[in-house]
DNA sequence: CAAATATATTTCAAGCCTAAAATTTTGAGC
DNA sequence: GCTCAAAATTTTAGGCTTGAAATATATTTG
């Protein structure tokens, strides 16, 4: 049928699988962990999180599509997440001249001003949460991590 | 403040703050991928897909609780969960006698059948997602992994 | 045994997320 | 200028997710 390790004699599918498996439960114990100190620490959220980011490294501002494409997330669910950052005063919409469909999203001062601080704190979270993993190791799982989406992706 | 990578100079923090955000995206397109695919092809979802996994690796059944533990996911979800899976037939709530705050949860036939189905496509689907990761790379990937979990859980 | 505490689960409110439909505006082709 | 397809965004319905409160049962302790 496919492939079969040659050293194993395990196919091939199976081991790509218990790696996704693996892969999946890591990531889930630091988002976890995460979601968890930004709701304690900043009364927040990681989806709002990384939207600032986003905001936070085009600071001229970005379109709701642009955001969403980025993120890999829905239209709608921009939408929603804008709306509550827009509440809280950390984002506004601005409206773009020469096409009344489009909405540019802007970090406020007060929303940059937050944000440095929040990022600053959960650059420390990750560096306590993997403290496990070494220099030498970290390139290697980058790539192997990207050769994942390699031909499927471009981004 | 930090370690600093002695080839780089630049802090560790980075380095990690890099490999999350890598792992973050490739975990976010695989599993965007897989979710569509289960709509399309099972009108189903991936967090029905987990747990009618977990239900067929323990035939005898499981507590609530532990679906919720072993998911890593909070005992409210598991409800609505399993509350759907129980109208399409898949599974059935079972009291547990002696104690009669615990539901047992099972995989009905219908259930087993359709899991077998879902999970071998599953698997082709994860085998053709990750078909540029290559076998040798998989057991150093795993390790990797699991040391970032290393020190904070135990599972 | 009664009272307090712990355990198993569900319910609730709020936010995240998606696909699909609806809305509004833009831009081509006529 | 009109018509129509494309584009940007929002709305909607439904499912996922959480933390906290509620419910019911079990266990421990005085």
């Amino acid at each position: 049928m496919s492939a079969t390790d040659p050293v194993t004699g395990h196919p091939m599918s199976k081991q790509r699988l218990r790696l996704w498996l693996h892969m999946l439960k890591t990531a889930r114990f630091v988002e976890n962990e995460l979601r968890e100190r930004m709701r304690v620490t900043y009364q927040s959220t990681l989806p709002r999180f990384d939207v600032m980011a986003m905001l936070d490294r085009t600071r001229e501002g970005l379109l709701m599509s642009q955001l969403s494409q980025q993120l890999m997330v829905s239209n709608g669910n921009v939408t929603g997440i804008i709306d509550r950052l827009v509440q809280d005063g950390y984002v506004v919409r601005v409206s773009v001249k020469g096409d009344k469909r489009a909405t540019l999203v802007r970090l406020t001062p007060k929303g940059i001003e937050k944000f440095a601080e929040m990022a600053a704190e959960h650059e420390r979270w990750i560096d306590e949460l993997m403290d496990n993993v070494q220099d030498q190791d970290i390139e290697h799982f980058i790539d192997a991590l990207n050769h994942i989406r390699k031909d499927h992706q471009h981004d």
